[in-house]
DNA sequence: CGTTTCTTTGAATCCGGTCAAGGTCCGTGG
DNA sequence: CCACGGACCTTGACCGGATTCAAAGAAACG
């Protein structure tokens, strides 16, 4: 039975990266400006997105002013599925960037592509499960030394050049890591005075010691 | 197709109380003693649990010793499902406790129990990653008495009695709201100071003030 | 009752936040 | 081309909240 077909799927589903090499099978593709809101929280989530080029970005807004940033999403990534009917962050785009739509209830008429992307929905799903629970270690007892360098790790495995650039700006980086931006600040500039990676511009830089840094991250 | 009408039902699936009324429909029942481990991290993940009587805490050790508490469970939730094919938690009996336990490959044989119960298994995942991502926010950007507060109310509406009495020590709060056992102390020492709450012995309190918890706890 | 474990309290320290100032980058317009 | 303005980033000084270290007190257990 189909049902449960999925669900062992589900179940033996490796933890992909969250750069799946899938592109979804179908959609609208839409262009957004810096900034730019592709949903808001709260909105109804009946559309599944895709990253097809540029970073997005996942925030929500306590009740007393402060933000918090959920994920960041690079090409490749799903963003936007919620267990509930409606979105409980909301996405705006880091940087000009090109996003692909679905409509999650209309996957039924692409018969095996609704599938294949059924299933990668899923495998998202779980993967941010994974991500938001590794996250919450980082957040729970970690210094401010210690998550940055988790987060450039991070950043540089996932892109994998030698030269990485940064898609958000420090107050981004804060929200994500719950920092201020002058702690992050100073902690990129302690990281780089220690020799643990160089940075060319505030928005570029370089792993130079791989080791240590992943030392810093992973203790 | 039945893939899409699981996934309806996911996607509309109401956030329920996490103390899923359902009771799963078969499986091994098991004791466990105080601090007696039902699973441990990196273990094989083929069955599903659920709290039968007691309270059961799920942990994960860091490479350096600190250790992260991922959730409480209590009579009626589920626990024990993974994304992936093994544990990334160990689960812990917080004192004498029933667990009811279902091998989730097997599922297919029991038909539409099996059905109900895979709902049941995908309702729990999607509860538990909105506790997760609530849970990141109350880490990321807290005070410790806002942490302490939250818990207390949490607990308290959990229970829903006059008199709540806690399943886990100091520690095991510590760990969970990424507090020390003296920070969390000092806390309810001063939440009861300020005639919040009021503690008849340590593991036993009331709720005096709740909308003033209440506040402290949402701001 | 004595021992062990857990909890509370106190004092000192330190990490990260806050406030404030200065610096850099970049686009716009003189 | 340079001047100006604004957004973003860095740095410094100080402060406060949480941790750490230490010890006393309370509860659980045999």
């Amino acid at each position: 039975m189909t049902t449960q077909r999925l669900n062992l799927d589900i179940a033996t589903a490796t933890p992909a990266p969250i750069g799946a090499t899938d592109w979804i099978p179908a959609g609208v593709r839409m262009q957004y400006a810096a900034g730019e809101e592709i949903y808001a929280q709260e909105e109804e989530a009946d559309l599944v997105y895709q990253v097809a080029r540029g970073a997005v970005r996942t925030t929500r807004l306590t009740s007393d002013g402060r933000r918090h940033i959920g994920d960041f999403y690079y090409p490749g990534d799903l963003f936007g599925v919620e267990a509930g009917p409606e979105h409980r962050y909301s996405a705006e785009a880091l940087g000009d960037c090109e996003i692909i739509a679905v409509k999650r209830t209309a996957l039924k008429h692409y018969g095996a592509d609704g599938e294949r992307l059924e299933r990668m929905i899923w495998s998202a799903t779980a993967e941010h499960l994974v991500r938001t629970q590794d996250h919450l270690m980082l957040l729970g007892r970690r210094t401010a030394c210690e998550k940055v360098a988790r987060f450039l790790l991070d950043i540089a495995e996932r892109f994998g050049g030698e030269i990485t650039t940064l898609p958000m700006g420090r107050q981004d980086i804060g929200d994500y890591l719950g920092l201020t931006i002058e702690t992050v600040s100073r902690m990129l500039t302690q990281l780089q005075g220690d020799g643990l990676v160089e940075f060319r511009t505030c928005r570029q830089f370089r792993v130079l010691r791989r080791a240590a840094l992943a030392r810093l991250a992973e203790s």
